[in-house]
DNA sequence: CTGAAAGCGCTTACAG
DNA sequence: CTGAAAGCGCTTACAG
């Protein structure tokens, strides 16, 4: 389609040298003398030619190039983590090549197949949310191609993965609305079945259960995704409960800019009658009034650590020693005017 | 590193025929009987053999993947188009390889370097903020690598290009404020040596002007990044001035939502004495009380229309007769509670 | 309808 | 220090 490339025996017919020694000297092959380097370094640039990376990677099976699954790129959270990924695979001159799963199993397992075909040299991935059957990763485990998942990570596979303590961090959170003085908290949970949900909720009953909170039913409440339109649900919900509760932990940011709202529209002062902790730190929790307490979840390191922890694998060179990596990063509880007393 | 790939050498052995045979029956070429196209299938879906892609673009010259060049991923904006990019490429068969030029000029280069080794058939580009000289473009327009432009394009470059019309957008806002009512209307702009925050700014000045209304110097504050931290500073302005203005169009909707929330603190009813119109859709202008009128700026369309442009162009078999193609998209006026009087 | 052969542009083991 | 040769796994023009 372009007129045509230049090509290392353009370069040696120019020069009457060898391709090999061309492609050793723009390499600094040791075995290639300085002026030889010098003379074939003036005519490439002269001549502007480029090794085809194309030829190079198939000749020597590396593309350099990493895939990445993600359920939507237009989640901050994703965003965040693509954004890490990008800046560590560029730095180690690796490329990213980006699909979105849409949360779809079927399309999941399609775009498995694509990368497969050896255009990359390992995969990032974080899970569909439809996903529960691992068959199409157990495949490429198979064939030794260096996979990380981070987020939402398969159940009980041994696998390389990145995440946050989400326990802990749940743990930290709804212990700091008890230190605050908070006696009646509550929790906005996401879906049970997804594992990182179901942590949350759990360091949630948790931290009750170590300060002898009694743990009601009727302040734990399971949503489907999160979303603001579900938390002003859960918001009016706790509204009209008799008593109502004086802290609430939301395991998103989201859900905690409904409960603010909403309470605030109800003449309910935060932080002093209700204290309110969410989950992420989006940027909307330092916009909203007032500031929104958070758990800093650490998404650009993320995409970082599975990086870094993909491209050890990829280079590592005896592949049969490797062992799957559990890399856990440490969350950071932001506290702002939403429960500062 | 995996263990050895099947290649069709061993299916052609196999099954006692040509290579060649086996690679007609695979593409279904018209010249392969039925019976031996099934027999293929079968012998491949046994032996789980899929075709070396990077063998196959080396060979055809043709990788099936699009660059992209992004300033920043996590910047929602972005986020969205690469969205709609990936969207619309994944059902074209293509992939999107993502690189993040971090508003650096130098890095912008580097990867227009990277991207040159013909990986990618096309690239589709948001100028990073420091970029002034096309001559990285220029070269690869030599070479016929198409390349399509969105959001911050070149100044006056023939080029590929999909944008909104932001002079249009900007009127628009501006004359709805007018119409119900706003007679001393400010504008938050962008840096003024980017075209599209210029556009915003001529937009709101032509409507002023198409009015009759004054056109004071004062009610025209330029920032250089339209941040949130700037919004609050240029709010801060507005509410020091003897007169205050009843209407305010910002060029984006984080300096919007600083607006709302310094006139609220200040008892400023919101949209009764101050009508707000912000620029973008994001989605915290949905959150934000009141809800913040905006311009929907299309920018998952305009991930999907570049990438059809760029296909269109990749796929065009008379690369000659390829005119640069300029799309404009049309936006959106969202009217919410911040201008509804 | 099928096969033999050449070649895409590199890289590297081998030879000198 | 340099070169000749083979080969990576496909595809396609040519021949039959």
């Amino acid at each position: 389609m372009s007129k045509k490339r230049i090509t290392l025996k353009d370069i040696s017919k120019e020069l009457n040298l060898a391709p090999s020694t061309i492609s050793r000297a723009l390499k600094d092959h040791p075995g290639i003398s300085a002026k030889t380097k010098k003379i074939v370094k003036e005519k490439v640039d002269e001549l502007g030619f480029t090794p085809d990376f194309i030829a190079s990677s198939f000749r020597n099976k590396k593309t350099r190039s990493i895939g990445v699954i993600v359920p939507k790129i237009n989640i901050h959270f994703h965003s965040l983590v693509i954004s890490g990924i990008e800046e560590c695979a560029y730095r180690s001159g690796y490329n990213v090549t980006i699909f979105q799963s849409q949360d779809s199993y079927k399309r999941e397992k399609e775009i498995i197949k694509i990368l497969h075909n050896k255009m990359v040299e390992g995969i990032i991935v974080c899970l569909a949310m439809e996903t529960n059957n691992y068959d199409h990763f157990k495949k490429l485990e198979k064939l030794k191609v260096p996979l990380v998942f981070y987020d939402r990570i398969p159940d009980d596979l041994e696998v390389n993965k990145v995440a946050i303590n989400d326990f802990d961090s749940a743990f930290k959170a709804t212990e700091h609305l008890i230190k605050i003085g908070c006696r009646r908290i509550a929790h906005i949970a996401g879906l049970q079945s997804t594992g990182i949900f179901r942590a949350r909720a759990n360091g949630y009953l948790a931290a009750l259960k170590k300060y002898n909170l009694p743990i009601e039913p009727g302040l734990l409440l399971e949503t489907k995704e999160l979303s603001y339109a579900e938390g002003v649900a859960c918001a009016k919900n706790f509204l009209a409960q008799p008593e109502l509760p004086d802290g609430i932990f939301c395991a998103n940011d989201y859900t905690a800019v409904s409960v603010v709202q909403i309470f605030n529209k109800a003449h309910i002062k935060i932080p002093q009658e209700l204290a309110v902790v969410g989950f992420s730190n989006y940027p909307i929790s330092e916009i909203i009034e007032p500031h929104l307490s958070t758990i800093n979840d650490r998404a650009f390191q993320m995409g970082q650590s599975a990086t870094k922890l993909l491209i050890s694998q990829i280079e590592e060179e005896n592949q049969d020693i490797i062992k799957s990596q559990s890399i856990i990063l440490k969350t950071e509880l932001i506290i702002r005017d939403s429960s500062r007393r």
